[in-house]
RNA sequence: GGCGCGGUGGCGGAGUGGCUACGCAGAGGCCUGCAAAGCCUUGAACACCGGUUCGAUUCCGGUCCGCGCCUCCA
């Protein structure tokens, strides 16, 4: 029997995952807010959750899991960028989200079920702050609609933080429209400028969180299995989120199982666009395949912090190298089976280990290279290929993976030209001409290209 | 000030109350014309101080250090 534990940030303990209705799986995640390329501080959570998604699916089945994450193209930041750069907003959202799909696709991750977008859904959320106001944990005051905290009898239970803490903390003067320091904003008045939409309350637009609760509520439903995102969005954005779900719908429970990975750090500082220190996944994809990248961000327990350097990309290559090294040679064995290793997913299963189930990939890589018979080759082949699956990774041909071109380095030999210098060294070699065979292997090598000689074949892959 | 996370060998990074993480780098060896790749062997760690225990890196308490949240942020 296959027990997934979980970690719970609302509990902070690891727990048997149990789903909500009995062999189907709703899970939420908060997508990005659309106004500029993806920082690979962005791409945390959506392959780490990526990861949970194909889990989900090897263990229930895949149409049994309805993964939901959403896009956010309405927010204050998105207003700021059409005033900086004075496009259109539907250019610069409608671009910026090809853009994300599209590096989220490089790096490995499957599509979620759902994507779905916020002004999509503002009818829905305007039901939803009606309902807020009927039940008295919302009032409208010049035009805004806040949420009233002191409504909530346990609010702050996600985050642990009650709301005289929070009033002590503010940094912020509180707005003249707010009758506690601690409410926020469901719905605000737009200018004539700015995006806006009908409502009750005049034209405006939605506040941060009203959209993640009126989705979730639309695809999954009044409670749903888990939520997940970033530790950043504990406070306040998910505190919100139980905040208005709970309330419009009576219930006491939204999400049952709260995920919550941690930081990218660049210099032991946290990544952010705040901070300005960010690296896009797109410039990083102009040195390193996508796999790579991938790999190097599950080489750390989701929940850790992750300090992002070179040094770590260069290790993950190294591995898939490694690993795609082991599977060249049986290149053209058919493998045995799509078997998933125990141990492999014996990692997963404890609340997605994935530097537990990485060592496991190189225990079978290991293996691999060992292996004598036709059969045991094909049985671990597979073995490793469906590990590598469920991680995302080793989607490759092998000898694709070490001869294609790899931009970091441009070698500026052809495929033919190289192959030609080698049917030349072979030759030299069969005259035991080494003092040429090494003159041409130097020379590949200056090219970038170094040169595998195995019984019957030379291989050869880029640097 | 409040809340929370972390300090593991040269580096990255898991994990455990008593026994090998794993990878990279290093050393030695096998293979090779020589290499490369691969394989074998190998050295090296659990911030500090107390406590619990037959025994703690692992549990408890304290100290120091680093980081995050409390304000937009994955």
């Amino acid at each position: 029997m296959t027990v997934l534990k979980l970690y719970n940030t609302k509990t902070r303990e690891k727990h048997a995952f149990k789903p909500i209705n009995e062999g189907a799986v709703g899970m939420y995640v908060c997508g990005p807010t659309v106004y500029d390329y993806a920082h690979i501080g962005n791409a945390r959570p959506v392959i780490i959750f990526d990861v949970l998604f194909r889990l989900l699916r090897q263990i229930y089945g895949t149409g049994k899991v309805n993964y939901v994450r959403n896009i956010t193209d309405v927010d204050d930041k998105i207003i700021a960028a059409q005033q900086d750069s004075g496009e259109d907003i539907n250019v610069i959202t409608s671009r910026t989200i090809r853009a994300f799909q599209s590096d989220m696709k490089v790096l490995g991750n499957l599509e979620p079920s759902i994507e779905p977008q916020a002004t999509d859904h503002i009818p829905q959320m305007i039901k939803m702050i009606e309902k807020l106001i009927l039940t008295g944990n919302a009032y409208q005051e010049q035009g805004h609609v806040c949420f009233h905290v002191p409504s909530m009898a346990n609010y702050g239970r996600l985050s642990r933080l009650n709301r005289e803490e929070l009033i002590v903390g503010a940094r912020v003067e509180v707005a003249p429209y707010k009758r506690d320091p601690a409410d926020f904003i469901l719905w605000k008045p737009s200018s004539s400028d700015q995006p806006g939409w009908d409502s009750p309350w005049g034209r405006g637009r939605p506040g941060w969180h009203i959209e993640c609760s009126a989705m979730s509520n639309e695809y999954l439903g009044i409670t749903f299995d888990i939520h997940g995102g970033g530790q950043d969005l504990i406070f306040p954005h998910h505190e919100n989120e139980i905040a208005q779900s709970c309330c419009a719908n009576g219930e006491d429970t939204f999400a049952q199982i709260w995920m919550h990975n941690g930081y990218l750090m660049v210099d032991g500082e946290k990544m952010s666009k705040s901070l300005g220190n960010f690296i896009t996944v797109r410039d990083l994809l102009d040195s390193y395949h996508g796999e790579t990248i991938r790999l190097c961000m599950l080489m750390t327990h989701y929940r850790q912090p992750l300090n992002w350097t070179s040094n770590g990309l260069a290790q993950a290559k190294s591995s898939l190298d490694s690993f795609y090294g082991a599977l060249r040679q049986v290149n053209d064995l058919p493998q045995f089976i799509d078997e998933l290793s125990e141990e492999f997913m014996t990692a997963l299963l404890d609340d997605i280990n994935t530097p537990e189930a990485i060592k496991v990939l190189h225990e079978l890589s290991k293996d691999l290279n060992k292996a004598e018979t036709k059969k045991a080759k094909a049985q671990l082949k597979g073995k490793l290929l469906a590990a590598g699956k469920l991680l995302g990774i080793l989607n490759c041909d092998p000898n694709n993976w070490f001869e294609s071109e790899n931009s970091n380095l441009k070698s500026g030999l052809s495929e033919d030209q190289i192959n030609k210098l080698i049917l030349a060294r072979n030759n030299a070699r069969d005259d035991k001409n080494f003092a040429l065979s090494d003159k041409i292997r130097d020379e590949l090598l200056q090219s970038g290209i170094v040169l595998e000689d195995s019984k019957s074949i030379t291989r050869w892959k880029r640097l």
